[in-house]
RNA sequence: GGACUCAUAGCUCAGUUGGUUAGAGCGCUUCGUUUACAUCGAAGAGGUCAGAGGUUCGAGUCCUCUUGAGUCCACCA
């Protein structure tokens, strides 16, 4: 054996070792579970789906060795044990960067038709799907990828639009126009999860308006009015309730009603406010308590940021530029009485690019979520599910708790198509398709023959980019068109609609008996960021799908910070990549690093002095072992072997008992020490003196190689062959480490 | 405005149903290289466990309040 343990030299070798022995497949006759096959419990853990064409952060590096600890564990209990890999095509995030890569050679997604650049997307996904995979199995992940499975598998597409029409015929599908969370950049609806709020100041601009003045941070807007409201008790305009002003605008005279309503804060601005159905949320509401009273939306700006035709002399301008222009003008006319210009306030901005959003009035596809967070509470309270992870279980009830219906449609190809179809009967149909590299737009009458248009249903289809139904028309919920003369939905559903899915679909198009056998699953091992994304979402699909909880626990890893405890991110240059440290310390180090103290739900933070410290211990582990090969055999009693091996074997039951009760850090840490500091800084130097006989103290780096095993794998493993080799380790253990038994 | 979490050594953090003398890594001081390991060993300095009160035979741990930090959610045009 080399002085040192060069990582470098093995984990190849023995990734390979395990890889050929089949040993990560629960069906392999290896396993443990096979030995005691009567009282062998399932142990099943899906991997979070990375997204296919990222490469790894060290998130994803916390994630793998968190599971991979539990997965291995498991396996050397003797549970039939299966860690289910697979990749999400990560919608919004994947058509963002293919986006970039677009634009890099002066295109957009507007020159192509969806289904050439939903091509182009899967191609270029193709090109990098094994980035991730290989990455994971640089850490050591023992994941079954025989199993692998990716979101967009032909068989989980099926399931995935199989639960919506199930939801709709449990009628908690509907179809509706209500604002939405749009991105003008990304050109798609998110959800009010997706939107982040960020604090900044604009000025807030006092305008004359009719008889009034009043306060508004969105002066361009004006145009999309279709009322003034106040409180109902103010008494300064009790006169005006109920009654049409005359306002002078931009654009000439123009009527609108005063109404009252609660929401108007009669201690802000003047206690006036403009009604803009189209882009305000709390405007959208207001109107549809007065709905017969005042006019609805009306909307203004595009779905790619510009004014509409509404706007009058701004219409086709961008919305910050026509804002620009408005006020100016005002101020022409005299208009604009003052502007406050350090006013603060928040507006959600897309997560992805940034840009912040408009609310736009859109038809889209909703979940009502209330009889499904309400079988998620029960869950809960039934303890049917347990959440590990500081006060997050707290958390996830309140989001259950509060819910708004759920958004599923997105405007982006790179997804599931909806299976809705809608009839060209309804020629008010709006679409967007290509021809001979030409974008036509228009309604179906005035494009289709049918309706003495000059183009073929076919060529539309053919071509088709986007399409937008009016609300009330009738649609047909199919896999595959109903007849002739319809067309299909271009909005995709959310990526995490099908991720919510992931627990069943995943089992459901495995093995036979994979559903059975394996679900409901036993971990669902994530960050905390996600809880209410993805882990409350499967929570709510698995429980309506299946009348049972996806999973029986929920472990909530904390986000990896450096090691001033500052959060990690491209811009600060402070983000560790998983693959350097894996070269420079060993995919063990950076393992036992990432989880050694750290505790569900809380923040870690880790630098290089803690990767030198566990590659430390990877060589301290390694020399203890060169130092009892090299020690001389002998069989004599010692007088200290008794309570060398009481001590063991209560070691053994701590670190059993706290992977049980999921302290895999504290576990982590327990083994560190007592290794370190006990078996070789005591029992080492008392074997020297004749108290511990060579022959016991290696029962000891036996039973530690084992316990560490899921912790550092590569290394227990490799010096596991070098003692099997020398003939130390037991028959009933002749093997890999991997699949031998777990101590007890 | 609502909720959650955290506060322990110079720094980053553990502390497992309340139970001897509160631990680790890094950093610091002194010493050590006769063969497991210098990616090492030995010895040591360093903590009123944020503050106050309470429960208890016993509190870093449970309860209440205060202070400070962070995170999430909501949000007034």
């Amino acid at each position: 054996m080399d002085k040192r343990y060069q990582h470098q030299d093995h984990e190849q070798e023995i990734y390979d070792l395990w890889e050929k022995s089949n040993s990560f497949n629960p069906d392999s006759d290896n396993q443990p579970a096979k030995q005691n096959k009567n009282d062998s419990k399932p142990f099943c853990i899906l991997m979070p789906p990375p997204n296919a064409n990222d490469p790894l952060h060290i998130g994803h590096a916390m994630f793998a060795t968190l599971e991979d600890i539990l997965v291995r564990y498991h396996r050397m209990l003797g549970d039939d044990t299966l860690w289910l890999p697979g990749t999400d095509h990560a919608g919004i995030e994947t058509q963002f960067v293919f986006e970039k890569k677009l634009k890099k050679k002066g295109q957009s997604r507007f020159d192509f038709d969806r289904e050439t650049l939903y091509q182009m997307i899967w191609d270029y996904v193709q090109e990098n799907s094994d980035v991730a995979v290989n990455q994971l199995k640089k850490l050591g992940a023992s994941a079954d990828w025989s199993r692998f499975k990716f979101m967009l598998d032909k068989d989980i597409v099926k399931i995935v639009t199989q639960t919506f029409q199930e939801l709709a015929d449990q009628k908690l599908v509907y179809r509706d126009v209500k604002l939405v969370n749009y991105c003008t950049h990304c050109g798609t609806g998110f959800s009010e999860l997706e939107i982040n709020h960020k604090e900044q100041k604009s000025p807030l601009y006092y305008m004359k308006y009719g008889p009034f003045t009043l306060a508004t941070t969105r002066p361009e807007t004006k145009f999309g009015d279709t009322a003034i409201a106040v409180h109902p008790d103010d008494k300064r305009y009790q006169e005006y309730i109920g009654q049409e002003v005359e306002v002078e605008g931009l654009n000439g005279l123009f009527k609108l009603k005063v109404i009252a309503d609660e929401y108007v804060d009669p201690e802000f601005g003047t206690g006036v406010v403009k009604i803009t159905p189209a882009h305000d949320f709390n405007d959208f509401e207001v109107w549809q308590r007065h709905q017969d009273e005042i006019p609805g939306p009306k909307q203004i700006i595009d779905y790619r940021g510009h004014m509409t035709a509404e706007a009058g002399p701004y219409a086709g301008m961008y919305l910050k530029k026509a804002r620009q222009e408005i006020v100016k003008d005002m101020q022409e006319k005299g208009l604009m009485v003052k502007i406050d210009e350090d006013y603060k306030h928040s507006i959600g901005t897309c997560y992805r690019c940034g840009t912040v959003i408009e609310p736009l009035p859109l038809p889209q596809f909703f979940i009502e979520v209330k009889p499904l967070t309400e079988k998620a509470l029960q869950a809960l309270d039934e303890g049917k599910v347990k959440v590990h992870g500081a006060g997050h279980d707290k958390i996830l009830k309140h989001w259950l708790e509060n819910l708004h219906d759920w958004n599923i449609s997105r405007q982006i190809v790179w997804g599931i198509r909806m299976p809705v179809w809608y009839s060209t009967d309804n020629s008010n149909i709006h679409v967007v398709f290509i021809k001979n590299n030409e974008r036509i737009e228009g309604t179906l009458k005035e494009l289709l023959n049918l309706y003495e248009g000059k183009y073929s249903l076919d060529e539309i289809e053919k071509g088709l980019q986007e399409l937008r139904a009016p609300v009330n028309i009738k649609y047909i919920i199919s896999p595959t068109s109903p007849g002739e003369n319809y067309l299909q939905e271009t909005d995709t559903f959310d990526t995490w609609f099908s991720s919510a899915q992931w627990p069943y679909t995943t089992l459901q198009t495995g093995q036979l008996n994979d559903f059975s056998r394996f679900y409901p699953t036993n971990v669902m091992e994530t960050g905390y960021d996600i809880l209410p994304f993805w882990v409350m979402r499967m929570l709510m699909m698995g429980l309506n799908k299946t009348n049972d909880v996806p999973f029986k626990n929920v472990y909530l890893h904390g986000l990896i910070r450096d090691a001033k405890g500052q959060k990690m991110s491209k811009s600060k240059g402070n983000t560790i990549n998983p693959l350097e440290k894996i070269e420079q310390y060993g995919a063990d180090a950076l393992r036992m690093a990432l989880v050694i103290r750290s505790s569900a739900g809380l923040d870690k933070s880790v630098g290089d002095g803690d990767f030198k410290a566990t590659r430390n211990f990877t060589n301290k582990l390694w020399n203890a072992t060169r130092f009892i090969l090299m020690s001389e055999k002998s069989e004599t009693k010692g007088t200290g072997d008794t309570e060398y091996l009481e001590k063991l074997s209560t070691i053994t039951q701590e670190i059993t008992r706290q992977l049980n009760d999921f302290k895999i850090g504290l576990a982590a840490e327990t083994l560190y020490n007592e290794f370190w500091h006990w078996f070789c800084d005591e029992c080492i130097e008392k074997s020297k003196a004749g108290e511990i006989s060579q022959s016991t103290l290696i029962k000891g780096l036996i039973t530690f190689l084992k316990l560490l095993h899921p912790f550092i794998p590569f290394v227990t493993e490799s010096i596991w062959q070098t003692l099997q080799k020398e003939g130390f380790v037991d028959k009933k253990d002749s093997g890999l480490l991997i699949v031998s038994n777990w101590p007890h």
